[in-house]
DNA sequence: ATTTCCACTTGACCTAGATCAAAGGAGCCG
DNA sequence: CGGCTCCTTTGATCTAGGTCAAGTGGAAAT
């Protein structure tokens, strides 16, 4: 993985994965494309109906991809964290709506010429192929979890890949996990049973349980440090 | 979608989705690497070790994805059926395991040419990226299945997801489902539990259930008929 | 400061589905 | 044909986690 310095504090697209496969030039012609965009906590940024303009990688923060039934039930089926991409060139989202967990920044590709990008560089599209793979091989992870999983294994499952997730930043290698670090929660106590398939009540009791064997703490409602991460891994694998 | 004549029974790839887009001389690149081969219900094709040798289309019967866990417990993350493929270019499966559900006939395209002929040719490249987006979807519209529905939710959604495909076939268009027809089941009652994130006996009982309401009809142990289609789905969303 | 609100927590139940155990049934072999 | 094995069904419990209801606490509004 090459080096690359931000060149720009604008769109940041050079410290993305998608860049930094590529030759410099094609590089600039991404960053011709590029902006920077700001959205607050819960705004929703792409609802189902029609085609989202752009496809973007997150900055910072973190989006939710939740489906949604008539019924008013939901399941959110993906988080997409700092350096993931959202949308779907040449296609669209399905019935999938994205909504901002945090208050997030995206770098976004105006959708024709991004596509149009994409069809002159196949490099790019060789990228994008890749990252859509390790994308579903996540989503498939994760039906481990969902199908297999007890609530404790589930909930210290979340909490690990939060952690993990979190201390990973856009243009840097991924920085090991420094015990005792305090990190965010994206989610709510609600989003976070829609996550996993739980009910609010069992999230809450999970976490307290953890806390009280010391594994972790809370800093608040919406951020905690993990005391022991051994342990807590022990427990995302069900065993205790 | 154009016409497609069978040109070759020895390996069918005219007829798959990712020769239907080309032009008919990249077509034929693509025909001249690709071979038929046939697998035993149960044979492990993939098992997380070294890389696979080539990647597949399914021409007939049912491929699994396994997850499993050292502890021996795994969870099928998915089935690709008739027209749906297997493998990753340029990477490799993870820890998946790849395992034939039924007997199957695979139209296998050699790894390094395929690489090549990917690279050479983007509309190729674009064909499989949009399948594998659609997968994505696919793999997200499950984990709603596994987070959010009842067992007999899933149970439905199971039978109705496995009619569906049955009855596609590579190279014609999506057959309707016609009522009343008889259709194999692709797994065991073990394997469904797995798939589902159940216990084998909560399968047969929901089975059973469906049974004796008149919805379906079973054919042996692993065949079956479904007699009210419209109160299936019902299930399958969770209201009855 | 005090009220209000809302998200979270905690407690007391109760059901869906797991687990354990005991029959069936189907294919296979002698 | 009978006996064996393996898979499935059915039955009887048990329990994890859902549901319902009553607090609690922190942040914003008054």
């Amino acid at each position: 993985m090459g080096v690359h310095i931000n060149a720009c504090n604008k769109c940041e697209i050079r410290d993305t994965a998608l860049c930094s496969a590529l030759p410099e030039v094609e590089a600039d012609r991404l960053h011709k494309i590029a902006y920077r965009r700001h959205y607050p906590q819960g705004k929703v940024i792409f609802d189902g109906g029609e085609e989202p303009e752009s496809f973007a990688i997150v900055i910072s923060g973190v989006v939710k991809l939740v489906r949604t039934k008539r019924d008013g039930r939901q399941q959110i089926v993906g988080l997409q964290f700092s350096s993931d991409f959202v949308g779907r060139p040449f296609g669209d989202l399905g019935s999938l709506m994205v909504e901002a967990a945090t208050d997030i920044e995206l770098c976004c590709l105006t959708r024709k010429p991004f596509e149009n990008l994409l069809q002159q560089h196949p490099i790019l599209e060789r990228v994008l192929l890749q990252r859509t793979f390790d994308e579903l091989d996540a989503a498939r992870q994760w039906m481990f979890v969902l199908g297999r999983l007890s609530a404790r294994a589930k909930v210290a499952s979340f909490l690990q890949h939060v952690v993990e997730r979190s201390h990973r930043v856009v243009g840097k290698d991924p920085v090991t996990v420094c015990p005792q670090q305090q990190f965010e929660l994206p989610l709510s106590r609600t989003e976070t049973g829609d996550y996993l398939g739980l009910a609010i009540e069992t999230i809450s009791r999970q976490i307290a349980q953890l806390k009280t064997e010391g594994i972790i703490e809370t800093v608040g409602l919406r951020a905690m440090r993990v005391l022991d991460f051994p342990r807590l891994q022990a427990w995302a694998e069900n065993e205790g």
